[in-house]
RNA sequence: GCGCCUGUAGCUCAGCGGAUUAGAGCAUCUGACUUCGGAUCAGAGGGUCGGGGGUUCGAGUCCCUCCAGGCGCGCCA
């Protein structure tokens, strides 16, 4: 078995880097931008007239209104000054007002409205720059450079080795891998790595090699009865089984101690080949897996403790070492070896995000499911211990996940439905289905997976939903091809044409995608992927009833087309951030 | 007892560092197909944003407190 550490970070060949090739503006920041400098530059025209009496400059921002009646675009630094100046929000708004459009080529329009918002109409033409800037950059649209040059690792799933990948680890992997890729998309190298459990010392795995010893045995004709405590699962007996044929009864005459050593070996190798095709069908596959078990043998674990005893972060008593976690702020100081000499989980951990850091990553995500929130705290006092910052390590829990079916919870046995093993999930309602929906709320909710939505071939499912729209736009494109309508060329298109407001709903949405991803990226929050997937779905269908695109005369149906293959570049991009395919026909 | 997460429409949930009249889907009711995929679209009803204080010109959003639910608090991982 070989899942030695990589020391060396080495480029991501396993999915496509959105890192693009030479500088790309970021239309929504773009606009944003010269929205900012116009009015900043109305402030300060105003700042020497005399008209505004301000010691600093604010800072300007922009937001998209809540309604399309607000103008494309908003700012409320007129109330946000107020104070200071002691005159009404909107009489300063108009101040400001009357001197901004004289900055800017793109603003049409602008109006003071509501408590002392400044509303701006943006030129119909910039967005025509929308849509050439789509069709020019094609699946790089959306993506940026704002991080280029800084590397992340990141970190998920990361189970024991001792059962196939469960529901629960899966919603962590589809975070993580989603998540990376945004990470990607703002410009990170970015590393995903998997952190295997599987230190000898640790109960579980003893306890997962115990079992698969006593299955074994039992296979074999002797009367041996499985712990209380030990794994009952039916892969278990698999896993015994594939050995008795492989092995016959080779083990059975060993030293008990050396018998379940071995099997607790061959049990974890087992189970490591099980995950990874679990997650490989889920769409996921690692850059690297770090085994725990070499932290040890490599003596890193010893080192990273001589090291926090150096730097007065470790002391004795009680026979046991002891981390004073409490100098950074956590609750008690924690063990890191045992009064029987073996080291804590926390010890290998602490070598591990040691070691991290030691490979050269900028950043460290950690993906965490719901039961560590408790290891925040003193995974950060450990780095900080070490003498790194602790800012540098994030770690995003995710809560559970339950399974309903048919408005029932689904229990698998005694077994808590985030238990229920992820291939059965991907099995029963397919592996972009089972991605959407785990990606669909925010990591800080748990989810209820509603297994029959999730089955429906309907657009009550947000998953086909938006893919339907995917589809219906490729049947357009495939259909004018057919009947010898050319796909035009954006330079060749009227795109003074693209007037109709469903259009230019549509256009909007598009111009979001670049600040979805940012946001989306900065802020770790993939499920808002899936929001902005059904709201551009749902704006496509609006347009497709709306607006004719083929049998229109010719330079109203090219201009469409134009449009149309935009939405579907857009609608891809989206779909395959999130790991879940784009069909062209369902 | 301490810590983390959650509490928004009947249900499942969005609401970004506070801002113009709180949103979506489902469910309910009413509508729309001789033409590009009806796996679609339009309209209607439905909310004291868990309660109470506070900060602010302005709070679902920030602070405090209380209540309810979930999950953690090991010389387990």
């Amino acid at each position: 078995m070989t899942h030695d550490p990589d020391r060396h970070p080495t480029p991501n060949t396993q999915h496509p880097t959105y890192i693009p090739d030479g500088p790309v503006q970021v239309i929504l920041t773009m606009v944003k931008d010269e929205l900012i400098r116009a009015v900043e530059s109305a402030l300060e025209d105003a700042k020497k007239a005399g008209d505004i009496r301000i010691k600093e400059m604010p800072e300007v921002e922009i937001d998209v209104p809540r309604k399309k009646e607000f103008g494309d675009y908003s700012t409320n630094v007129a109330m946000v000054l107020a104070r200071e100046i002691g005159a009404p929000p909107r009489e300063i708004a108009q101040r400001i007002a009357d001197r901004v459009t004289e900055h800017n080529g793109v603003i049409d329009k602008v109006q003071v409205a509501g408590a002392g918002f400044i509303n701006f109409y943006l030129k119909p033409d910039w967005y025509h720059q929308v849509i050439l800037r789509i069709h020019d950059q094609g699946e790089r649209y959306g993506t940026s450079e704002r991080f280029i040059g800084q590397s992340i690792l990141v970190e998920y799933v990361s189970a024991n080795p001792n059962g196939p990948i469960t529901v629960g680890s899966g919603r962590g992997g589809a975070i993580g891998d989603v998540v990376s890729n945004l990470l990607e998309a703002v410009g990170y190298r970015v590393f995903r790595e998997y952190y295997i459990n599987d230190a000898l010392n640790s109960l579980q795995m003893q306890n997962f090699g115990k079992s698969l010893e006593v299955r074994y045995l039992q296979l074999l004709g002797h009367d041996v009865k499985m712990p209380e405590d030990g794994y009952q699962g039916e892969y278990v007996i698999q896993v015994a089984k594939d050995i008795v044929e492989r092995d016959g009864d080779k083990y059975v005459h060993l030293p008990k101690e050396d018998r379940i050593a071995l099997f607790t070996d061959m049990g974890e190798y087992a189970m490591l080949e099980l995950q990874k095709a679990d997650l490989e069908d889920f769409g996921i596959a690692f850059d690297n897996w770090y085994s725990e078990r070499t932290l040890h043998e490599s003596s890193k674990v010893t080192k990273c403790i001589e090291q926090l005893k150096e730097r007065g972060y470790a002391y004795e008593k009680e026979g046991a070492i002891w981390l004073r976690s409490t100098a950074f702020g956590d609750d008690k100081d924690r063990t890191l070896v045992r009064s029987n000499g073996q080291p804590t989980y926390i010890a290998a951990d602490t070598a591990y995000h040691a070691d991290k850091f030691e490979r050269g990553f900028n950043r460290l995500l950690n993906v965490w499911g719901p039961h560590h929130h408790g290891y925040i705290a003193r995974t950060k006092a450990a780095v900080a211990a070490l003498g790194y910052d602790p800012n540098r390590l994030d770690v995003l829990i995710f809560q559970v996940v339950r399974l309903f079916s048919g408005g029932e919870l689904v229990m698998m046995s005694k077994r808590r439905g985030d238990l229920v093993p992820l291939r059965e999930l991907v099995d029963e309602v397919g592996k972009d289905a089972a991605r959407f929906f785990l990606l669909m709320r925010s990591a800080d909710s748990s989810l209820d997976f509603d297994l029959e939505l999730a089955k429906q071939q309907s657009s009550e499912n947000p998953v086909y939903y938006v893919q339907y729209a995917h589809a219906r736009i490729s049947s357009i494109l495939r259909q004018a091809e057919e009947s010898g309508v050319p796909i035009p060329s954006v330079s060749d298109v009227d795109l003074s044409l693209i007037t109709h407001p469903s259009e230019i709903d549509l256009v909007k949405k598009l111009s979001d995608w670049p600040g979805e991803i940012d946001r989306a990226a900065t802020a770790y929050e993939p499920h808002r992927l899936t929001a902005y997937s059904t709201d551009l779905a749902a704006l496509f269908h609006v347009f497709y009833r709306d607006c004719r695109v083929l049998g229109e005369s010719p330079e109203l149906t090219a201009a469409r087309l134009v449009l149309v293959q935009a939405a579907r570049v857009v609608l891809a991009n989206v779909l395959g951030m999130m790991g879940i395919s784009a069909p062209e026909k369902m």
